[in-house]
DNA sequence: GTGAAAGCGCTAACAT
DNA sequence: ATGTTAGCGCTTTCAC
């Protein structure tokens, strides 16, 4: 067994240069690929690299150029799949064009999502991707602009005066759930939202109310967004429901919703959540539709309709948008804008062609 | 609109030196705590300090001194939710301590988890929470050892001759399902794992099955172990399944299990599946548990009932270990087990008390 | 073509 | 109590 883990010293630089009989400068060049230098002493240093099993220190080599090789990603959370995924393709973007990604979650706190990039500047980052916690005018990116750093903005942001910006369009994917669901023939629909996330909300909302109203004019949307946090939305969503309960005595059916459309990921969790509370099933009881696809979606039973993000997409767009402004691109911010898909699955159905106390839609 | 994204240049030790009348020296020290420095010019190092907004290079700081204060982090994927957790915990707890968490997926190939790693000691980082793609006995865990790198090991591993590893106890979750199955009456199970996962799946199977014969002795035990994606996994289900009910034709009730226990999320999704591609409801058509906890599993119908494991007990005992050994810590390797919780939800009912044909369970 | 020298921003000995 | 010196490991002029 090991004595201990002991960090023995790596070579450095100048025990290649010896080995190859060169000069430390000129083993720089090599690893560079410049390609003034003398065949035969190029391979001198790339046998001595080898050798010693030589590699170089990023840091220290960042340290001498003006940049530094790394790339700061901050996410509102990982615990979702579509930040999971967004840091996964960032990662791997990054390194292949020989960069470290460096990840911080902000804990859908503003103050944190600052603090982080305070601390990546600190660390001199080449660029940072921001998806900001509200919208694309919070602290962090004011701070970004305050001290001069190279970034993007992703997802919960619509466009920037200052920084490129990229994610999803969620105004046209908004208005293709709203053409489902009337095409189906709801005329009486709930939209669930979160007040904080601003940017993409009212995105998000008025696509879906703009393309309903156009279809339907005299058709019903009811809204009910959470202030800043989503354990206030269960309350809400369950005095909605009762409050439409309530009109509707002696009916059976009455001014309840026939469809939900939830935009964020929890607030179609607390959506279903509800539903189960109430012992309704989607789609007899009540249609469902969520922004943010996730892999459960099509085992459960029902499937739920969902729309679906295209991360590579904005993912590769941003960081293709921040490589270019670190390359010293110029030019007034972009403004990206990457197209959904609209799943609808079998959460979704026709209202009243079920049975309000029926069982759950079976092959 | 700002021009462009200039990149001022920060003040360094220096100016905060000149500004404040003293040597870079005294400011390092002043800035480290040490308190032999005069008051007065302390305080005018604060001063200078807070007027040029200055705060020390991290990695210029940590060039000089031997250890780096970044710690490595290699997940298997960043999709999930547990992963995603456990990068969150990690961040935060190496952020306390002062340090940099660095994350990067392995995407759960081993070669990859071999470059990254490469990666991080060229990074010279000061230790590495390493989660496998397999166990404990993988190239990367090799790198590491013959590297002289300081590590610890989490999740799918078991124990460790060269580095301290941390995880959730299976074995004894695994027999605690195995009760409360037995105890619903439960006398026909199946299980599902992925044997890529030697570790974990050896010690969840061997924990289920040793429980399980133990109380019920005569009992079932049939086992589908996917090689090495879970992409056969589906396939090999189907197959196991048809040949069930192959064998109990014109009976209407025979060989197939009363339960399924998935080793791992995505066989519980898989599981999940293929009983919806049969027209088969939990629990009435068949029981399930599944190996980690999702949230969307108690918004579902039925909810699935899970092993959840203990995220921020393994994170805060890795980083502890990790900890003790990047200062100098002597002494054997240490193997944590940390307890899990299992949750008995609606998936998990009592054999033949539902009819095979009837509606989910309702409230 | 190649190497010597000068640092990137910081800290740790060693003087004073 | 403070400053001077000497680097960490690398890259980059700029002479040769």
């Amino acid at each position: 067994m090991a004595r201990r883990q002991d960090q023995q010293r790596r070579s450095s630089i100048h025990d290649v240069a010896s080995r190859a009989g060169v000069s430390a400068a000129t083993v720089s060049k090599v690893l560079a690929g410049v390609t003034t230098v003398k065949p035969e002493n190029a391979q001198r240093v790339f046998d001595a690299v080898e050798q010693l099993g030589y590699r170089v220190d990023p840091l220290a080599s960042d340290m001498r150029r003006a940049k530094r090789r790394i790339i700061g990603a901050i996410m509102p959370e990982f615990e979702s799949e579509f930040f999971g995924q967004m840091i996964t393709e960032l990662e791997g973007l990054a390194e292949q064009r020989g960069y470290t990604l460096v990840a911080a979650s902000s804990r859908e706190s503003e103050a944190r999502e600052k603090e982080i990039l305070a601390r990546m500047h600190d660390w001199r980052v080449a660029g940072v991707v921001l998806a900001p916690v509200r919208n694309e005018h919070g602290p962090a990116a004011e701070f970004m602009k305050a001290n001069g750093m190279t970034g993007v903005l992703i997802d919960r942001v619509l466009s920037d005066d200052a920084f490129d910006t990229v994610s999803a369009d969620s105004a046209a994917a908004s208005a293709e759930v709203a053409r489902e669901l009337i095409g189906k023939g709801h005329r009486h629909i709930l939209v669930v939202g979160l007040g904080e996330q601003a940017a993409t909300v009212r995105a998000r909302l008025d696509g879906f109310r703009g393309a309903a109203l156009k279809l339907a004019p005299g058709m019903r949307i009811d809204v009910v967004l959470a202030e800043s946090d989503v354990g206030p939305l269960r309350a809400q969503l369950r005095d909605y429901f009762d409050a439409c309960e309530g009109k509707d005595q002696g009916e059976g059916k009455g001014e309840r919703p026939t469809a939900v459309y939830s935009l964020f990921l929890k607030g179609t969790l607390v959506a279903l959540s509800e539903f189960r509370r109430r012992g309704w099933h989607c789609p007899n009881d009540i249609s469902l539709v969520g922004f943010d696809d996730a892999e459960w979606m099509q085992v459960t039973w029902p499937a739920i309709a969902a729309v679906v993000q295209p991360v590579r997409e904005i993912a590769g767009h941003a960081m293709e948008a921040l490589f270019a402004r670190i390359e010293g691109g110029e030019g007034p911010p972009q403004a990206r804008l990457e197209p959904c898909r609209v799943l609808m699955r079998e959460s979704v159905g026709s209202p009243g062609s079920g049975s309000h106390s029926g069982g759950g839609n079976r092959q």
